[in-house]
DNA sequence: TGACTATATCACTATATAGCTATATAGTGA
DNA sequence: TCACTATATAGCTATATAGTGATATAGTCA
């Protein structure tokens, strides 16, 4: 293993914050643009404390930046990267199901046989 | 919000997959070509039990496959996507730390000031 | 100043899971 | 068949964290 733990450490926190449904559809609906807190919650149905700390956790990760005016909050995508990350992710998925349903016509046919 | 939670929700699983310390250490392992279980468990130090737990975890995600031979198993990376979605939280790492250094820089020139 | 609103934080519960030990299963050679 | 080895699984504990309600903080307007 030529790569330290400590270095996988931060790549495994990296997916870990993607790894929340809740921080997903967060990022989704910033994808139009800035929103603020309130906004957020409507969008997403998630609950304000909730919400607030997803909100810490993504701009901590680098994901969003924090935007405050008067006395809103808004948040923005602050690294488009992840959209890249989630299409490959996605693109990964559908090759899984389409092997998956090849697998399921497969085992049909061998039925039928 | 246009995506369900339901798409949502595999992506976060995908995600979740890579979200261990001691599944990247399995990945990192794999990369140089296929492994069986005592290799792995070597490489990574990693109990016997919790290697097959991951390896399993991987297996079902489609990231690894599994070929039985003998009295072993060998497993190799079936998707070398996952490297690219690594090399890119890599990427975004570097960058956020790279933005960290210069904040800090920043911080001394002001405190010099 | 005080009332009001928006956001953040605290304290808590419920759930998920990493890692462990012990055990089960499967393949191999006597 | 039995003994042996490699892998998988079951049961458990400890830890992390999502979500919630209550409270704290900060900005705005009267």
């Amino acid at each position: 293993m030529q790569i330290s733990p400590d270095a996988l450490a931060q790549v495994a926190d990296y997916f870990k914050v993607l790894s929340e449904v809740s921080r997903l559809q967060v990022l989704c609906c910033l994808k139009s643009g800035s929103k603020n807190v309130s906004d957020i919650m409507e969008a997403t149905g998630l609950g304000q404390a909730n919400v607030s700390k997803h909100l810490k956790i993504l701009t901590q990760a680098g994901i969003l930046s924090r935007k405050p005016s008067g006395v809103s909050v808004y948040y923005e995508i602050a690294d488009p990267i992840i959209f890249e990350l989630c299409e490959l992710a996605c693109d990964r998925l559908s090759i899984s199901l389409e092997a998956r349903s090849q697998q399921i016509t497969k085992l049909e046919t061998w039925r039928k046989a």
